[in-house]
DNA sequence: GCTGCTTATCGTCAGGCAGACGACTAAGAT
DNA sequence: ATCTTAGTCGTCTGCCTGACGATAAGCAGC
């Protein structure tokens, strides 16, 4: 079979993007690394790369991650696709294309820093989402997307664990959802709903005070990926 | 600021392909397109095409959906990015990425055909999906997400009415959810449902009995674009 | 040890919504 | 005239949620 002739179509740079996100002291904050090179240099940016040639996309967006943060997809953290950004100047270099990833990470060390990058940091989304300016090309727009999706994914499905480390109270489990939705949940109906909602929390037999107060329970994420019915956000 | 080495980066061909689904005869349809040219000749495919130079990724689909079929995405139609796909293998000539996209539409009329296509047609979507070899390159993967997304989108979303004409009854729209979701479902309770949603339809003011049987109120949708609380699927 | 503070967990109650389904309405078909 | 078809209004029951009282079991400080 002849390829295509290579004057037929235009080529394109095809990156995928990271909008990493977790849950550190009560507040929803996502991986930034600020820029070394022009342009946006000095401004924060999501982490990315160029999707190899033999390389699927989601195969690109995990491997981005173990280089940026250690992470391991399989380990706890979630990996989805978010969107895909192809606005034509959205880089001023060249046409590129970014395949956006979501991901759900627990509680982590300090990021390191990667390749071409000066310095790696948990910022706060309200932090990079309020000043307009804080992220180089069109990232504030792909974060928005990134968190909203998270947002409205906790409420059907079990992915609220993927914040918390492997075992994990309720508790825990309940200051993620505060902290995703920016909101105050009562903590008996949450106990409630969340422990009487089959396959979503499985005991582990274990207890902990690491919270301080009255001895926790600890659960593991059960097998469950839908909650049906959904953890209702309250209004505004 | 100088232009990226282009010896530093994989070339790709960006595509758009699209998942155009309607309701036609009680069945949820997509709109397939017979391939004329190799790889997969003869075969049924989505319609789509290679993104331009200069050209957002929302307005090649856009584009393409007009070619194909004439609508204009502001008449009634809906469209929204759905996934993107860019397994290196996933066309044999070259390392093509796809944006697919999903449209819904209101029930046309027998599609044209595009360019370099024999013949299109809609089909229901079970046919495509059930035969296994009946779509060229991975399109019932991306076929298959499509659907998914629509089923769950009119859970939550009124965009079931982007299925239907400008003016509609409360019993076609019925029939839009029980053809998308396979199931039957209840006419008192659906009725009771949907006109008491604040904003999601409001009446004309006109009737017909184009159904059949008593004359029904004729609506229009409302603003509102969410649901709250959802249309529930049934289980099963 | 006792007090107060913290967090966890159990219970109760009222209101809202969905599923099941009866009853009635109003057109066209035979 | 009767049947058939589709639309519309009500009723009842059970489940789930939100609001909130009450109790349990740790820790810190006195």
């Amino acid at each position: 079979m002849p390829p295509y002739d290579p004057s037929a179509f235009p080529p394109f740079a095809v990156t995928v993007d990271l909008v990493v996100l977790t849950v550190r002291h009560h507040a929803l904050c996502a991986l930034a690394i600020r820029r070394g090179e022009p342009p946006y240099q000095g401004r924060w940016a999501l982490p990315g790369g160029f999707v190899r040639v033999d390389e699927d996309l989601g195969d690109a967006a995990a491997r981005e991650l173990a280089e940026e943060t250690g992470l391991r997809a399989q380990n706890g953290a979630h990996l989805e696709q978010l969107a895909t950004y192809g606005d034509p100047h959205r880089d001023p270099r060249m046409r590129v294309v970014s395949v956006a990833h979501l991901v759900l990470a627990p509680d982590l060390p300090a990021p390191r820093a990667g390749g071409d990058a000066r310095s790696a940091r948990w910022a706060p989304v309200t932090e990079l989402l309020h000043d307009g300016a804080a992220l180089a090309f069109d990232h504030a727009r792909i974060l928005a997307d990134g968190v909203e999706r998270a947002r409205s994914k906790i409420e059907y499905s079990s992915l609220a664990t993927a914040f918390c480390p492997p075992e994990f109270t309720v508790g825990e489990l309940r200051r993620v959802y505060e902290a995703v939705w920016g909101v105050a949940l009562d903590p008996r109906n949450f106990h409630r709903k969340v422990t009487g909602t089959p396959g979503f929390l499985v005991p582990t037999g274990g207890t902990t005070t690491r919270q301080g107060g009255r001895p926790a329970q600890l659960f593991r994420a059960g097998g469950a990926a839908l909650l049906n019915p959904p953890m209702l956000r309250p209004e505004v």
